[in-house]
DNA sequence: ATTAGCACTATTCATTAATGAGTGCTAATA
DNA sequence: TATTAGCACTCATTAATGAATAGTGCTAAT
């Protein structure tokens, strides 16, 4: 009968904290061990490289406690162990101090801050592709949400006889196109008081907003502006109409398929699916948008089962206003949680940074 | 010593054409078997597949001639032959007539055609992954070149005290957006005639053309527009200024790491970095511009080491007026190219005939 | 000019044995 | 009572061996 404490497992139940501490410093080194060497680590190994001295014989116990508690997996009878999902999330849970962020990642990532008049979108596109370079993985960026963000300013122009030219700029500072067909032959002149009507009524206000609020518009003002109105809102209406996705830019999936890891497992294809789907990935980002800091999802945590052998790292960027998008690293469950998750929150810090100062207003 | 007709070397020198004739189809075969099964071939299996009945044995003959010419080679003394580059070049230029299009791809195509109003950059997204999805291997596209477009219109809007968003929009369709910093507080009056100022004299001209003449604008017309012309050639140089370095799209990079040649090559690697860099990609979509029809680059002609292992199929395509960029593939020398020469073809044709009809003209 | 036959070569595959890293258990120890 | 040393055992990895196989090159016969 087994009488032994059971690692982490009963923490405080019993007063033998000191086993237990002892218990979460052996699992936390054998993380560290496996996340450095990507190997099952063994009792003598550990033996070694641990701060404390302990006889591999008794770290075998530990060990075998902690498996028992479902933190340690063997991959066969004779090998090391390998932390478990479980256990990244105890480690990650139990990272206090997060490493300073090196003057080298800084000074890699100015880049991303001393940019002016860039489109926010090639501000992305650089920021996530810095991040693929610093962190070695796959890295994704949600472009900011269009139905949060407030409008600057809409301008018509007309282009041809039956086309329209819309450009739609958010305070965010990202300017959408999309080109409208109408059965009128609208002059230039008309185009522009539409457009100036269309700017007093909806500007500040966020797509969502003018969407649901554009019929609106029509029974209030009916009687005011008559003919203008009418095609005004017609063409409003058109105009807002363009509800894009959101978009998304990915970076450096190459990086994953020369990992050790994937490249063994054969887990490729599921990942690459991953990213062709790029929905549920997608979805995470969003989910990110919704708190603040960091957020970690680790292997089997994922809902979507291709990512089961993943962990994804994210945090959400802004502006002074609003929360916009989202920005995350994709890697493997045995990444360098510590490193990841302070570079990911300092790229995410710059690139807020970045777009606040950009933004209009 | 050897007396026996050298394959297609000596074509013509003597009248053994018939011998000469079949070295080609020969080796014709044994292209084809190599690009359906991948492995070497040998001549035992080739006499089998072979149209005309030929003993092993003389096939092994011919092999050997072939070999020694130098469009075959053996990875160990008793595997089969392998095409060399030189065997495929052959192989590419004696193709005469294409295969045609499968309905099924023709359908799968048919979303490139069936936009409206959507930005051109979309287009070419969708094209290009469409492409990776039909040829299964990486797919590139450029965006259409600035300094070729001419300018449909250009768009001041002042978004804040000291900024401005300058909207380039090109015959092309496609839409640019950048913006600029200014000393002067300029009221939006003053932009809105500034604009239509740019719009008069610049219309129909090339942004090549544009950044060249607008120091001549000032001279010939000095007297007459004084200050706001000035400050019009000041803004219209600065929003001209913005020379984005042609864009390139990538799809389906995944589809060559899966690609059994180059995962047993470990040249890996090196397309990864291809991938990085882009330039050497963009130089041959670049060069593909300047002629029409389809350009066709195998292993060891591409001037990019990196490239040596891949062939590029690329073709350009165009709006009514001017060749705007190009589309292409990337994928193992080995690639069947009847089907992806074909299939790059009718894509580059659909794309055409699409941005043709969103065209502003 | 073509083909059949044969010797020769190099890969691939399965089998075997040796090695070694690692565990679990038991008994000795502090 | 917690820790450790010692030992038997397990299983992956590696190297070596040999049989089977696919292929060539050469020579002689057709």
């Amino acid at each position: 009968m087994k009488i032994r404490v059971k690692g982490i497992e009963n923490q405080g139940a019993s007063g033998k904290t000191n086993s237990n501490e002892r218990s979460m410093e052996v699992l936390q080194s054998i993380i560290e061990n496996y996340i450095q060497n990507s190997e099952p680590v063994g009792s003598r190994t550990l033996s070694k490289t641990i701060g404390f001295k302990l006889s591999p014989a008794t770290i075998r116990n530990i060990m075998s406690d902690l498996a028992e508690s479902g933190y340690l997996i063997q991959t066969h009878t004779s090998a090391g162990r390998v932390p478990t999902d479980k256990a990244y999330r105890f480690y990650v849970d139990s990272i206090s101090k997060k490493p300073a962020i090196p003057e080298q990642i800084k000074q890699k990532l100015s880049p991303v801050s001393n940019v002016q008049g860039t489109p926010v979108e090639d501000i992305l596109s650089k920021a996530v592709h810095l991040l693929a370079e610093l962190t070695k993985f796959a890295c994704v960026v949600s472009t900011p949400k269009q139905s949060v963000s407030r409008l600057q300013r809409i301008e018509l122009i007309k282009i041809s006889e039956d086309r329209i030219l819309v450009i739609l700029v958010t305070k965010a500072g990202v300017v959408r196109d999309k080109i409208i067909f109408v059965k009128e032959n609208h002059s230039q002149e008309f185009l522009s008081s539409v457009t100036s009507f269309l700017n007093e009524e909806f500007k500040n206000h966020s797509m969502q907003e003018i969407r649901e609020g554009i019929h609106q518009s029509i029974v209030s003002d009916r009687h005011r502006y008559h003919d203008l109105l009418a095609h005004a809102v017609r063409l409003g209406k058109k105009a807002f109409e363009l509800n894009q996705p959101g978009e998304m830019f990915i970076e450096g999936q190459m990086n994953l398929l020369l990992d050790s890891h994937f490249h063994e497992q054969s887990s490729v294809k599921s990942l690459i699916d991953a990213f062709e789907q790029k929905t549920a990935i997608m979805k995470i980002l969003d989910d990110s948008m919704k708190n603040k800091g960091v957020h970690i999802h680790i292997g089997i945590e994922n809902d979507y089962e291709h990512l089961h052998k993943c962990s994804l790292i994210t945090a959400s960027y802004r502006n002074k206003q609003n929360v916009l998008g989202s920005i995350g690293v994709v890697g493997p469950t045995s990444m360098d949680y510590k490193r990841i998750i302070s570079t990911v929150e300092y790229t995410a810090k710059m690139l807020s940074k970045t777009i606040s100062e950009q933004s209009y207003d």
